[in-house]
DNA sequence: AGTTCGAGGATAGATACT
DNA sequence: AGTATCTATCCTCGAACT
C-alpha cells in the first residue's frame, strides 16, 4: 500500500534496458551450452563403462540407433527396465517432455540417474534448441544441426519444444500436463508480445488477466457466449466497466449467472461506503460469529440488497439468515481448499489492477493464527484475500496454512503422477502391522520435533502387558492413539510405534530422498522440514506461471531455508535462470547450495544476502539492476510466535521472530515500484 | 557445546449435538 | 438455528544428558 508511493526523488536509479527473458548473469551462450552437452555426454561414457552392466542401456541404444521396429522395441525396453525408468519416464512425460528427448536423457546418464538431473538437462536442452534456432533464423542458415543428439527429432517449434511436445503427445492419450493446446496454438500463430518482466508470448487472454505492465487491446478472439453475456449485462444497466472487469477476472467462459453476480458486487463496491451502520453490524456480524470473510458477506448482502425478487418482505432481522443461506448456496470456499482444489472449477477471488501481473510475489504461513493476524497480514500485502489450503488435499499429511499471492489462479494442474496420498501408501511396509482400530489414513502436520524413542518404547510396554491377556482395551487404544496423533508415530513392527524418519518427511513434503542430508543433525533437519514449504501443494499454485514463462524465471526467494519454492518451480519443468536467496540459518543455505550442484542446474544462485533486514533500499535497487528485475518474490516468514503449538510466546505477528513478516512486504512493495521504473523495450 | 526429554494452554476450525 | 464438544497445532523452556 505505502510502500507502493512512487514518488521518491531517485527515481532514475534504476533505469536500465530490460530485455525479455535474458538475465542478466544467464550468458548461456550456445557455444557454452554445446560445450556442456559435450562435456556431459563424454561424462555419460565414462558411466557407462564403470556403472552397472548395460544391459538396459543396451536395449534403448538400439532403440535409438535402429528405430525401425519402434513399438515392438519399445516394449522389449519396458519389460527390461526396471520400475525406475517406466516411473521417470512417465513423470517426465507429464512434465511435457517428448519420448524422444526423455529416452536420450536417460541414455546420457542412465536409468538410475536422479529424477531432477533429468529435468535440468532437458530444460537446458530446450533452452539450448531455443538458442540454436534462433541463431540459425538470424543467419539464415539451414537446419542441420551438426549435432547428432538432434538428429530425429522433430521438434520444431523455437522456444516452444516442451509445449509442443505436450501437444504432440496428446494423441497417444497421455495425460496432458500442461496447458492445453489452444492457448498454445494461438500463441504461436500470433505475434509475440513483450510485458513486464520475460513474460513472454502468451494469449491476449491470459495476459489481459495477467498484467497490469502491459495494457494490450482486448483483440482475442471472441467468444460468442462471452459476446451473449457482455449484450445482456450491459441490457441490465451495469457499466461497460463494471462487465468489463467481471469478464476479466472470472473469465471469457463463465456463466452468465456468476457473472451476474459479481457485477452486482462491483457495482456495490463503486458505490462506495454508502453502507447504512445496520449493515455495517450484520457485515460484522457474520465475519465475527460465522467466520466468513468479509467479502464474501459483503457479496452476499450486496445482491440481497439489489436484486428485488430476493427482497419482497425485507424485514430486518431475515437479512442476515437469508445472507447467510445465500451464502451456503454458494458454497464459499472451506478453508482447507483454498481457491479450488485439483479437478474442481475455480473459486471467485478478486484482484484488483494495480496488483495483478508481474513481478509475482507468493507469501505463506500457518493458518490457525490468531484472529487479528491474518488481517494485519493481508493489510500489509495490498489487502489480497488469503487462500486457506490444507496440503492433506495433496500429499499424505496435513498443512493447513494460508497463501497470499497474485498468480493467477486458472489453469492451475498438479504434479503428475500422484503423489502417495495415505500413510499406508508413503510406508506400504506398516501396513502389515496397522492396528485396526487405527482409522489414520493421513498424518498430521509435520512438527519442527520429532517423538522420542522413550515414548516409543513407553506406548510398546503398554501394548504388550495388555496383549497378554486379550486386545487392548478402547481406553487403552484411545490412549495410544493419541499419542500417535500427537507425535505422528507409525506402527513399523507389531506393536511398535515409532517416530517417522526424515526421509519420509521428504517424500511426504515432495523433496527427493535425502535432501536435507549431509547438511544436517537429525534435529536439525527434523526442524528444517517442518518448517518448510508443502513442495506439492506450492507447485499446483506456481503451475499457472510456467506457460508464462518457457524460457525460466528470476526469483527473489525470502526465508529460503530448504529450498521449498525453488524445488516446486523445478519439479514443475520451469527453469530457474536466478534464484537470489536470503536464508540467515548456514545450514540451510548449503542445503539448497548443495541441491543446486546436485541437480545441475545452469542458472545463477546468488546467495550473498542472507538478512532479510540487512536487505535496504540500495541492496534492492543493485540486485534489480543486476538481474534485470524479478519475476517472483517468495517467501514464508517464521510463524514462531503465531503457531498454536507455541504456549510460551504465541504473541502474534508483533513478536520478536514473526515480525520479519514486515520485511517481506517492505520488500516486495520495493521491488515491486523499482520494477515499474524500469524501461521495457518493445519487440 | 550441542542434544534430548517432558511439561506446559490457547485458539481456530470441524464435528456433534440439541 | 445456535451451542457444546472435540481435535490439532511450521513450539519454548529448563533440566538432564552426551
Amino acid at each position: 500500500m505505502a510502500a507502493l508511493s512512487s514518488s521518491d526523488n531517485d527515481d532514475d536509479d534504476v533505469l536500465v534496458e530490460y530485455v525479455p527473458g535474458a538475465a542478466a548473469a544467464d550468458s548461456t551462450s550456445v557455444e557454452e551450452n554445446q560445450h556442456l552437452v559435450d562435456h556431459r555426454r563424454s561424462c555419460s561414457h565414462m558411466k557407462d563403462h564403470c556403472d552397472m552392466g548395460g544391459d538396459i542401456r543396451s536395449s534403448v541404444v538400439v532403440v535409438a540407433e535402429e528405430g525401425g521396429d519402434k513399438q515392438q522395441q519399445q516394449q522389449q525396453l519396458l519389460v527390461a527396465a526396471d520400475l525406475h525408468y517406466a516411473e521417470k519416464e512417465s513423470r517426465l512425460l507429464d512434465m511435457g517432455f517428448t519420448t524422444d528427448l526423455i529416452q536420450r536423457a536417460l541414455l546420457i546418464y542412465g536409468t538410475q540417474a536422479a529424477e531432477s538431473v533429468l529435468v535440468q538437462f532437458l530444460l537446458d536442452w530446450h533452452e539450448n534448441h531455443h538458442h540454436h534456432h534462433q541463431q540459425q533464423q538470424q543467419s539464415g542458415e539451414g537446419n542441420s544441426h551438426g549435432d547428432s543428439f538432434a538428429a530425429g527429432l522433430e521438434v520444431e517449434v523455437a522456444g516452444h519444444s516442451i509445449i509442443a511436445a505436450c501437444t504432440h503427445d496428446e494423441d497417444k492419450d497421455t495425460k496432458n500436463y500442461w496447458l492445453s493446446k489452444h492457448s498454445l496454438k494461438s500463441c504461436r500463430n500470433e505475434q509475440r508480445r513483450v510485458c513486464a518482466c520475460n513474460m513472454e508470448a502468451a494469449t491476449d487472454s491470459v495476459i489481459s488477466t495477467v498484467t497490469p505492465f502491459c495494457p494490450t487491446p482486448n483483440t482475442a478472439i471472441l467468444d460468442p457466449k462471452e459476446q451473449h453475456n457482455r449484450k445482456l449485462l450491459l441490457t441490465q444497466g451495469f457499466t461497460t466497466g463494471q462487465v468489463e472487469q467481471a469478464l476479466q477476472e472470472l473469465g471469457g467462459g463463465a456463466e452468465y449467472d456468476m457473472l451476474l453476480d459479481y457485477t452486482l458486487y462491483l457495482m456495490s463496491e463503486q458505490d462506495g461506503l454508502a453502507s447504512t451502520s445496520r449493515r455495517i453490524n450484520t457485515v460484522e456480524k457474520l465475519v465475527t460469529e460465522f467466520k466468513f470473510s468479509t467479502h464474501a458477506v459483503k457479496m452476499a448482502l450486496e445482491r440481497c440488497g439489489k436484486n428485488p425478487t430476493l427482497c419482497l418482505n425485507p424485514p430486518q432481522d431475515d437479512g442476515v439468515a437469508r445472507a447467510s443461506k445465500r451464502i451456503e448456496k454458494l458454497q464459499i470456499p472451506r478453508r482447507s481448499e483454498g481457491f479450488g482444489l485439483p479437478g474442481e472449477p475455480v473459486k471467485h477471488r478478486y484482484l484488483s489492477d494495480e496488483i495483478k501481473g508481474a513481478p509475482f510475489f507468493y507469501f505463506e504461513n500457518v493458518a490457525s493464527m490468531p484472529n487479528e493476524d491474518w488481517n494485519r497480514i493481508k493489510l500489509h500485502l495490498f489487502d489480497i484475500e488469503p487462500e486457506y489450503v490444507d496440503s492433506l488435499h495433496f500429499s499424505a499429511c496435513r498443512r493447513p496454512r494460508g497463501y497470499i499471492h497474485n498468480l493467477p489462479i486458472e489453469g492451475r494442474k498438479k504434479i503428475l503422477p500422484d503423489p502417495p496420498m495415505t500413510i499406508q501408501e508413503l510406508m506400504p511396509q506398516t501396513k502389515k502391522f496397522w492396528p485396526a482400530w487405527d482409522p489414520r489414513t493421513k498424518l498430521n502436520c509435520i512438527n519442527t520435533r520429532k517423538g522420542s524413542e522413550f515414548l516409543s518404547k513407553k506406548l510398546q510396554l503398554d501394548l504388550r502387558s495388555c496383549l497378554e491377556t486379550a486386545d487392548p482395551s478402547p481406553a487403552m487404544q484411545q490412549e495410544i492413539l493419541k499419542w500417535c496423533r500427537e507425535w505422528n508415530l507409525v506402527w513399523t513392527a507389531p506393536n511398535i510405534p515409532t517416530p517417522i524418519a526424515e526421509n519420509e518427511m521428504e517424500a511426504m513434503l515432495g523433496f527427493d530422498k535425502d535432501h536435507t542430508r549431509n547438511c544436517y543433525s537429525t534435529r536439525a533437519r527434523y526442524k528444517a522440514l517442518g518448517n518448510s514449504f508443502s513442495v506439492f501443494t506450492v507447485a499446483f499454485h506456481f503451475s499457472v506461471l510456467k506457460p508464462l514463462y518457457p524460457r525460466g524465471m528470476k526469483i527473489l526467494s525470502l526465508f529460503s531455508g530448504i529450498g521449498g519454492a525453488e524445488i516446486a518451480l523445478h519439479k514443475i519443468g520451469v527453469k530457474l535462470q536466478v534464484v537470489v536467496s536470503v536464508e540467515i540459518i548456514e545450514g540451510s543455505r548449503r542445503c539448497l547450495e548443495a541441491w543446486w550442484a546436485a541437480t545441475k542446474q545452469t542458472g545463477t544462485l546468488d546467495q550473498n544476502h542472507h538478512d532479510v533486514t540487512a536487505l535496504g533500499r540500495d541492496e534492492l535497487v543493485d540486485l534489480v539492476k543486476r538481474y534485470k528485475g524479478f519475476d517472483l518474490i517468495v517467501g514464508g516468514s517464521p510463524c514462531n510466535n503465531l503457531s498454536g503449538n507455541n504456549q510460551k510466546t504465541r504473541c502474534g505477528i508483533e513478536g520478536p521472530q514473526s515480525n520479519i513478516f514486515f520485511e517481506f512486504s517492505r520488500i516486495v512493495g520495493t521491488v515491486r515500484e523499482l520494477m515499474q521504473g524500469l524501461q521495457f523495450s518493445s519487440p
